[in-house]
DNA sequence: CCGTATCCATTCCGATACTG
DNA sequence: CAGTATCGGAATGGATACGG
């Protein structure tokens, strides 16, 4: 973890940042996610990283509560780590558009239908991104 | 820019993450899209970020075709740049809900309707992340 | 085999000073 | 105002050795 290095970010990105925001980080709640790795092992097979940084980041998860690391060893995501899949998805999402294409596509893990992220308003209707603001402060 | 250190993952995210993945990358871009900043020193006045450091990041921006930069030297997001949005909306949101709430919400710009990162199919049906994954490699 | 700890080289970052 | 140069320190990467 970051620590307190955005710490005068009045923000929620930030804050998520000083969990998440280090180098590897989100390649490893990819595989986590999205490719079931469980073990120390599953992450050194795919992940090119030194084994003393997978290390300190897993544990780091396991400290800021987005995984749990069960008896045998195994690392599990909680819900506040599956609740990260939306930052995954729009990240490979325009990694795809905008990179370069890449093999991954979305779907319902039953109906196997497509899923996408999409930015809706309350009545559930599409926006579109050149529309989309933040709310001013009081 | 990161260069080539995920070079081995085939995978958008990590190539997106070759572009974006440094540190105060993404707090950059949130300001220059939900701040409406374009200025080097507009940066400079909300991060606390070196200015060799700022530096860089913009130029890699505009090297990466995330930004361009005017005859004035303002730094204006591109459409590239842009469609990086629901990434940092998906961020804010996770942050906001799971380490700490935050003054940020997102809204559109002209009806002040609010507007929120969901998972949706092909019908345009909501769908729950623990049903959502990838689509195997044939 | 799973995972951790250590050593060292390299890269990255932060603070400050400086230039046009 | 908009950056660039420099330098010390922190984080990272790679190899290897260690403990269960």
């Amino acid at each position: 973890m970051l620590g307190h290095l955005y710490d005068k970010q009045d923000c929620s990105a930030a804050r998520a940042l000083e969990i998440v925001g280090e180098r590897w980080s989100l390649l490893i709640l990819r595989d986590a996610m999205f490719r079931g790795h469980t073990r120390y092992s599953d992450f050194m097979k795919t992940l090119e990283i030194a084994p003393n940084i997978l290390s300190k980041r897993l544990s780091g998860f396991v400290a800021a509560g987005l995984m749990v690391q069960g008896e045998d060893g195994a690392y599990q995501l909680t819900e506040k780590g599956l609740a990260f899949k939306p930052v995954i998805m729009a990240l490979t999402a325009w990694g795809d558009q905008w990179v370069g294409p890449g093999p991954v596509e979305f779907i319902t893990k039953d109906t196997r239908a497509p899923v996408r992220v999409e930015l809706r308003g309350d009545a559930g209707e599409v926006t579109d991104l050149a529309r989309v603001g933040v709310k001013p402060r009081d």
